[in-house]
DNA sequence: GGCGGCTTCTCGCCTGACGAGAAACGGAAA
DNA sequence: TTTCCGTTTCTCGTCAGGCGAGAAGCCGCC
């Protein structure tokens, strides 16, 4: 782990401003071992660059605009294009149903869009971002089964398997098999393995090149999904298969 | 204006990755000016960190989780908090209109929470975040109106007057003139200054010590402002005021 | 298999970051 | 006002460690 020490400890004192919300020279010198001197020279480097604000008055630093700049960026990078987040919201609406859209990044799973209302709800813990709980998700399933198989055994050893409820899976074997079935089958379900008494169904969506590349999901209460499965798996697969149209073609797809 | 070498280079690496969106080592390189063997160092570090993602597939680097989890932080320490948030949301359900607050941080103005629906949308140039023309809306008027003279001079000379409607106000001594006014009555108005046929209306709100901490407002299409303008005042002092009271108390308040 | 690009590694030089210490600053209390 | 205390800035000699040219390694592509 090769490492230049004033990046290293740039980011810590970065880091641990942004960790306290609010903290003092002092603090941060205390917190990480470093020199008081050397602190102050680089919080001084960080709010020099806008990374950290100095609050003169409260004697303590806080985190800057940059950052903020920086998260908008890498939203702006991220988001769903607006013919995807379009499908997604139609689908929202026409299966009264929370809706999501995830892709690969890199390694990781992020969830580019999300669809809600008051009356349906998205799940709490889920919002735009990083998802980190794939082996208890719809869409988190549809991406894992995608993956290489060492792709996947590196992201759940880096992750683990935690148990959010009482159903959900924490046997790799039993993930391995469920998995395999999500692939033929083309569709995965989770029935209250992410939150108790919520169902969510998830299907691929692929690329030109027919290389899955993300997921569409929905996500309702358990009750409210018991006996409407074939009709949410057959919607869920004609608006997933309006976003890989459009991700082959470059244009916006209205209707089948 | 002094500056630690490596750091300056790291973040401009990283501000050129975030501006392009994605980009090749040899592309910033070459933006930047930087020997290709010391891009690279820097990538890497910015990688092993997490602020940046190699794609592999696609040889680029483009921004990290880690910019999103400052993002993230810096959301959550400058959200108003959730009876500040609370009063706005009333506020806009009862004038009917767009509802905001926004606070002083350092010498910033920022929006920590704004409150609308599809009937009565916010204006569309306004997010949470940074405000930067305060000289062009209601609640930056009793902002700026609120700082000490030197501190207001420094504000608007970094940012200037752009014009932004034929109605924005362009002449600071006009500016002046109106902010005493505005400090005087207690109440800003904003009339198509900053939007074409959108009106603003903001008050302040002050903290335990009585010291303007932040303001309230609303903005409507100027025909529904005609002639509401004295209710629309006693509704935005009376969620003002609980704005303070809360910030006085530390207790939400519900009622007059 | 060979080519051309991106990416990583090597190595000696010398810059420029480091940290102890002390001084300057500024707010709070007396 | 003066005093006091904690925070912030500055100074300076030392030497760690970052620098960049160059070369080698790696990969995908033709």
């Amino acid at each position: 782990m090769s490492s230049i020490a004033v990046i290293q400890r740039t980011f810590a004192v970065l880091e641990a401003v942004a960790a306290s919300g609010s903290a003092s020279a002092k603090e941060v010198a205390h917190r990480l071992e470093i020199p008081l001197p050397s602190v102050y020279r680089l919080l001084q480097e960080l709010v020099e660059h806008g990374y950290l604000v100095h609050l003169k008055e409260q004697r303590c630093f806080e985190l800057g605009p940059k950052c903020f700049d920086l998260g908008l960026s890498f939203r702006q990078r991220l988001v769903a294009p607006s013919a995807i987040r379009q499908a997604t919201d139609e689908l929202h609406r026409q299966v009264q149903a929370a809706s999501y859209f995830a892709v690969y990044r890199g390694s990781d799973i992020v969830l580019t869009h999300l669809s809600d209302c008051t009356a349906h709800p998205r799940l709490r813990p889920l919002r735009f971002g990083f998802h980190e709980a794939a082996h208890a998700t719809a869409f988190g399933k549809i991406l894992l089964a995608g993956m290489p198989a060492e792709q996947r055994d590196s992201y759940l050893a880096a992750r683990g398997m935690p148990v959010l409820t009482p159903h959900t899976m924490t046997n790799r074997h039993q993930l391995d098999a469920q998995l395999h079935a999500v692939a033929v089958r083309g569709v995965a379900w989770e029935h209250e393995e992410f939150l108790p008494q919520k169902t969510c169904a998830a299907v691929p969506v692929r690329n030109g090149s027919g290389i899955q590349v993300g997921a569409m999901a929905v996500s309702m209460p358990s009750q409210e999904a018991a006996g409407r499965e074939r009709e949410i798996e057959a919607v869920l697969r004609e608006y997933a298969g309006r976003c890989s149209r459009y991700l082959r073609s470059g244009h916006p797809v209205t209707a089948a």
